[in-house]
This record gives C-alpha cells, sequence and structure tokens, in this order.
DNA sequence: TGTACATCAGTGAACGCGCGTTCACTGATGTAC
DNA sequence: TGTACATCAGTGAACGCGCGTTCACTGATGTAC
C-alpha cells in the first residue's frame, strides 16, 4: 500500500487520543481538537457523527494496532526459538526491550483510561473495552497452554490468570511509568514477569546457564 | 473518637470520588456532586476553593486511607509470623483475601485516574500523586530488604523493580478487574505475585510442604 | 445571665464562556452515459 | 469530449444548556467579658 496522505481523519484521531491520555476523556473537547488540526466544528462532525463515535474510533484504531505489534512480537520471537517456552521469554524480552525504546515513555493504554471513564460511553464502545482485555487473554492462555504441554509448572497456577498477568503487568506498569515519571518502569515490570515466568516452567538442570 | 456525623465535606468527597473513578475527573461536575449532596453551590465553594482543590483533598483522603490499609495489613501479617519472608507471603495472602472480599469488586484507585487526567492539575496534585507511588515503592523495599538479608533470590532481580511489582499488579489489577467486569482478577493477580516471591525466595528443600 | 462580636455552614442569583450538536449551504472531485 | 448528477470534505452561524466561579448576604452556633 502506498504511502497515502495522513488524512484528516487520521490527525484527528492523533490529537484526540493525546488529548484523551493527557486529560480524560471528558476533559477532551471537540473544540480543542478542531482548533489543532485547523478545521471547523462541522469539519469534525463530518467524521464522527458524535462525540462517543469518536471514542468508538479512537478505541478500534488503537486496538488494531496493538494487535499488530503483539502479533509482530510474538511471531518474530516464534522465529527466533521454535521451543514455545523459549519463544515466549524472547517474546517478553521483545516486547520490554520495545517499551524501553519509546523516546517519552509509552503515552497510555486507552483501555485503561476508558475503563476509568466507563460511564462516558455507550454500551457498543464498553463492550469492545471489554473484549479487548479477553482477547488479549486468549491470545496469551493459547501460548501458555503449548508451554504447559511441554514443561510442567513448579507451583500450581491457574493459566489462564498466569495469561491475565501479561495485559496486568503492561496496564499496571503504564500506570507507574506515567505517574512517577520514569518510563523504565514499564519494561522492568516485563522482565519481572519474564523471570516469573522462567522460574516456573524452565526446568531446574537447564538453568545453569541463566538464558539472561 | 466517637462516632461523628458524616459531615457534608466527607459526603462530597464520597460522592466526587465515585463520580471520578466512573468517569474520570472532567467529566465529574461540580453541579452534579451538589445536586446529589443537596447543597447549593456556595455550598460547595465554603468547603473547597476550587475544583483543583478538591481534587487534592480527594487524592489526600484516598493515600491515607491506602496507607492505613497497608499498615493494618502487613502489621497483622508480621504479627502471624515473625520470619520477613513468611509474613510478607502471609500479607500479600491477606491483600488478595481483602480484595476478592470486596462486595462490587475494588471501585478503582484514584493515582491511576489522576495519572491519566494530569494535565488537568496543577504542581501540588501532580506531585502528591507521583510521591504516592514512591511512598509505596520505599514500603515495600523495606520489606523485600529484610527478606533479601535473610534469604538469597533464585534469579537476579532489583529489589527497587521488585517493590514496584506490588503497587503494579494492583493498578494493573484493578484495570482489569473493572474493564472485563471480573472482580476476582486483581485478587488472583495478587496470588500470582505471591507465587513469584515465594518462588525466587523460598529455600528449595522448604518447598516440599508448599504453604499454599 | 446578658450582650457583642466572630466564626461556621451555608443560600440565591448572576457572570461569561465553552460545550456538543444542528442547520443550511458550498466548492472540488468522481462517475455515467 | 461534454454534460448531469452524486459524493466527498468540508464552512459559517447559531442553538440552548451546563460549566466553574464570584457576589452579596444570612441564620445558627460559639466565645469573651
Amino acid at each position: 500500500m502506498a504511502q497515502t496522505k495522513p488524512s484528516t481523519r487520521e490527525r484527528l484521531l492523533d490529537i484526540a487520543e493525546a488529548g484523551v491520555l493527557a486529560k480524560g476523556f471528558g476533559a477532551t473537547s471537540i473544540e480543542e481538537i478542531i482548533s489543532e488540526a485547523g478545521i471547523s466544528k462541522n469539519g469534525f462532525f463530518y467524521h464522527f457523527r458524535d462525540k462517543n463515535e469518536l471514542a468508538r474510533a479512537l478505541l478500534q484504531r488503537y486496538l488494531d494496532t496493538e494487535e499488530a505489534l503483539l502479533d509482530d512480537v510474538f511471531s518474530r520471537a516464534r522465529e527466533l526459538h521454535g521451543d514455545p517456552l523459549h519463544s515466549f521469554l524472547i517474546g517478553l524480552k521483545l516486547l520490554s526491550e520495545m517499551m524501553a525504546d519509546l523516546p517519552n515513555g509509552h503515552p497510555g493504554c486507552l483501555v485503561a483510561t476508558f475503563t476509568y471513564s466507563e460511564r462516558m460511553f455507550d454500551r457498543d464502545v464498553r463492550e469492545l473495552n471489554r473484549n479487548a482485555v479477553l482477547i488479549w487473554r486468549a491470545r496469551f492462555l493459547k501460548m501458555l497452554e503449548e508451554i504447559a504441554a511441554t514443561y510442567s509448572p513448579r507451583d500450581d497456577v491457574d493459566l489462564r490468570s498466569l495469561a491475565d498477568m501479561i495485559s496486568n503487568t503492561v496496564e499496571g506498569g503504564i500506570v507507574l511509568s506515567k505517574a512517577v515519571g520514569q518510563p523504565q518502569i514499564l519494561s522492568e515490570q516485563l522482565l519481572l514477569l519474564r523471570s516469573y515466568v522462567r522460574l516456573l516452567f524452565e526446568p531446574v538442570e537447564a538453568r545453569a546457564a541463566p538464558t539472561n
């Protein structure tokens, strides 16, 4: 696909997303979005029926991007190592490095802000937000089941909870990083998660030479 | 201290807190707070100079409550077991149970919403929010250092990151629980954190009879 | 006990601004025949 | 190639409402002497 001009719609979404992550959805006005984009109010309403549809589009675009990113990271990891456990560990490492490389830290997760603004949205948007987390859960659960088929965990953990732990670590890490202004917290937390997965599944005899 | 009448000020804070956790600070209007409280607008401005001072009071009260709760949980845990590792594990278990017992799940963490509404507040409030996370870090770091003085970790982790992992787990767990509407996620995640701490520090020979 | 004054916890009305949304309209580009 | 019509991507002005904040005022309670 050729490089297409950054459409007005995309620019509106970019500006809106930055506002939402910095102030919350309710405090991000259409007025300020259009003033930054340099179009009239009806220019905005040409692209989005109302503010709720802006929310829907914002969230959908964000989720698509995240899915693509996770697909990319974990398929690259799988190419680097055929074993499910080791490719998963590599994936977490790649994810951690990716987060460490964001110049100003992670800008924030829309799912988290939307969760904390739940009552602003209609059923559709809330459902989209809820499903996002369930999709992440399913993705990681599948990978963990593959791992558990080969390696038996050292502690008896529920794989579904463990699957949630990846999203949990990312969500928590973004909040802490933003809150204290130390972007590296997120990538550190991902490495701790990786350490846990390794301690859980990696056979003891293999641990003489740590793959750290 | 005798049971004092729930002051108007406390009621205003209660109402505001619920609004902020459900819609975000910017979308929670003074108008709706006073309408629920049944007082006039100037009744509100008698208690809070402006909206930013409401934010400050809201956050301060929340942090004080959290501090008291953590003090309580971990001192109870220490009474149950003198050893730093085991009392810490008990503390995490108590915390997890406490979170599981919240009737409608955890209502949300003000630090998280405030972090995602950063640009709404003045320097004071942002500093208060930032310090909250640093105080939690210091609290847990102290406990982990005590543990590390006796037990050597199976993986070489930074204790400071590990200290952050407690707050991280709670923040992430609250987001996920609220997002999917499954309150138990938060307590499950705390148990996974507990499992990690145990795998990290508990000597292998002691693990024959799991303290689960 | 009485009186003067201060403080507490508000009321009522008004302010100007910005909000989301709607109306009627437009000029540029694309498509059918 | 010309013309008719449709669609795209907006403009400009106006709407009523609710927002945070301010003004002048008040009635109940507390304190000093």
